[in-house]
DNA sequence: ATGTTC
């Protein structure tokens, strides 16, 4: 009779009590114990009920302990799978430009408006498509961060230096040989021992409370005050203020601008963090593989943040230094600086909750709030003065945005074009590429035109004397 | 964006 029981046991009842895969063979290890004990079958299945109704009972020991064990394990992968489920339909955002966005951009943020920690949204006029969240993206999450929200270049910033000097005040041979002398450009480029620059950004605490900034910071101590590559530059030009603002009276100065980020340092953080994040969202869509977030209440999650705003004071500092160094040099003190970063996530209250506010190639324009938006090498750049839209989560755009990739730009653009294009505008350019040739960009006065309920004008800032890093192909 | 990518 016990064994007709077991084999009962064997069959329906407990496939129909919902166990699966291994939770079955641990059932009927239990159910055997049972049986031995001397129980009923009507009596045992009631029992493998109540383990399975609330396993956390049974953990602590006796006959079910393993059974329960595997119930709740399960049980956890189930609520974590569901926490990934993307909704059916993105959240609603707006998009400020949409004639200028490319579809692939919009494609990107409706995948991250389904995501189960979306919140708001928003879609600045420089919007093209990025790895996962597109640039121009902004993304209002609760109570998590995704690295990939943030970008690569964490931290990546702008920084204006309106210089005591006449715009003409400088030849463009001195210029040249300023830049050349205190700017370096390109990937994995450091300062030499006997001139590399100091900042108290290096002097954190911070630095030593988590092992992979105990791990880089030989490396952001040896770059720092470099410009690395891509779309980096370091420029000399002139600021134009049509009337009084910023403390300056109205008129025309020299001025610098640059553009950096945070260098090997924080693409070693983004990349190192996006792993993480990946690895805890094994289930997720492959459409959002890339916008894995962290929890902020744990130690992955708070680890990064920590880490993600160290690389946006990073960032600032090799700016500071940058403008510090071509000052000095000079023999002047900047009149004024203005800068901000626009590959960040901050916290900040939307619709009176606390959020998680991913700007990834956006600047934060809350309301008086200055920011940069350049154009181009040889287009001008736009101080603006933020004006808190709420629906854009008081931002906008970080700059003209690409209307061609950079493939395309080096198989359709004509070098001598290029060169005219610089030429027509007296630009003097050292190193840069094809690829970050200004046609390349979308036109900035229409960007600009676009966001007028965003930002307003300050002053512009017109290029003259431009470095970069050499590029795929020289112009 | 970074040096050559778990």
């Amino acid at each position: 009779m016990g064994r007709r029981q077991a084999k009962d046991m064997n069959g329906k009842q407990i496939t129909k009590l919902g166990f699966e895969k291994k939770a079955i063979a641990l059932a009927l290890t239990a159910a055997t114990a049972r049986e031995r004990a001397g129980l009923g079958r009507d009596d045992i299945l009631s029992e493998l009920y109540a383990v399975k109704d609330n396993p956390e009972a049974y953990l602590s020991g006796g006959v079910y302990a393993d059974l329960a064990r595997e119930l709740a394990a399960q049980n956890a992968k189930n609520r974590a799978r569901q926490g990934e489920a993307l909704r059916p339909t993105p959240l609603p955002y707006r998009i400020w430009g949409e004639d200028l966005i490319e579809p692939g951009a919009t494609a990107q943020m409706d995948v991250a408006m389904r995501l189960p920690i979306s919140r708001t949204g928003a879609l600045m006029p420089d919007a093209h498509v990025g790895y996962g969240l597109p640039i121009g993206g902004v993304l209002a999450t609760e109570d998590a961060v995704i690295p990939y929200g943030v970008g690569v270049d964490i931290g990546c910033s702008m920084m204006l230096s309106v210089l005591p000097l006449a715009a003409n005040g400088l030849s463009t041979d001195e210029a040249r040989a300023l830049l050349l002398k205190h700017t370096r450009f390109g990937a994995g480029v450091s300062f030499e021992k006997n001139v590399r620059g100091d900042h108290e950004v290096l002097h954190e605490e911070t630095w030593r409370e988590q092992s992979i900034l105990r791990h880089l910071y030989d490396k952001a101590a040896e770059q720092i005050g470099t410009s690395g590559s891509g779309n980096h530059f370091v420029e000399f030009g002139t600021f134009s203020l049509g009337q009084a603002d910023l403390d300056l009276e109205a008129g025309e100065y020299l001025a610098v601008l640059s553009h950096s980020g945070s260098r090997g340092f924080g693409a070693q953080v983004a990349n190192h963090y996006t792993k993480t994040a990946q690895d805890l969202h094994p289930n997720l869509d492959p459409a959002a593989r890339k916008l894995a977030w962290l929890p902020l209440d744990t130690e992955a999650g708070q680890g990064y943040w920590q880490a993600m705003n160290l690389a946006g004071r990073y960032a600032l500092a090799n700016h500071d230094l940058i403008h510090a160094r071509l000052a000095r040099a000079l023999g002047v003190k900047p009149l004024v600086q203005v800068s901000n970063s626009h590959n960040l996530a901050w916290k900040q209250l939307v619709g009176g909750e606390e959020r998680i506010v991913h700007r990834k190639g956006a600047t934060p324009a809350e309301a008086g709030q200055l920011g940069l938006i350049p154009g181009s090498m040889a287009d001008p750049g736009f101080v603006v003065r933020g004006r808190g839209n709420a629906e854009a989560l008081a931002s906008a755009s970080h700059g003209a945005g690409r209307q061609l990739g950079r493939k395309a730009a080096a198989n359709t653009l004509a070098k001598r074009d290029v060169q005219a294009y610089l030429r027509e505008r007296g630009i003097t350019l050292i190193g840069g590429g094809i690829d970050e040739a200004p046609q390349a960009y979308k036109r900035i006065e229409q960007v600009i035109a676009r966001q007028s309920d965003l930002v307003d004008v300050v002053g512009q800032f017109t290029p003259r004397v431009v470095r970069m890093d050499t590029g795929s192909e020289d112009v």
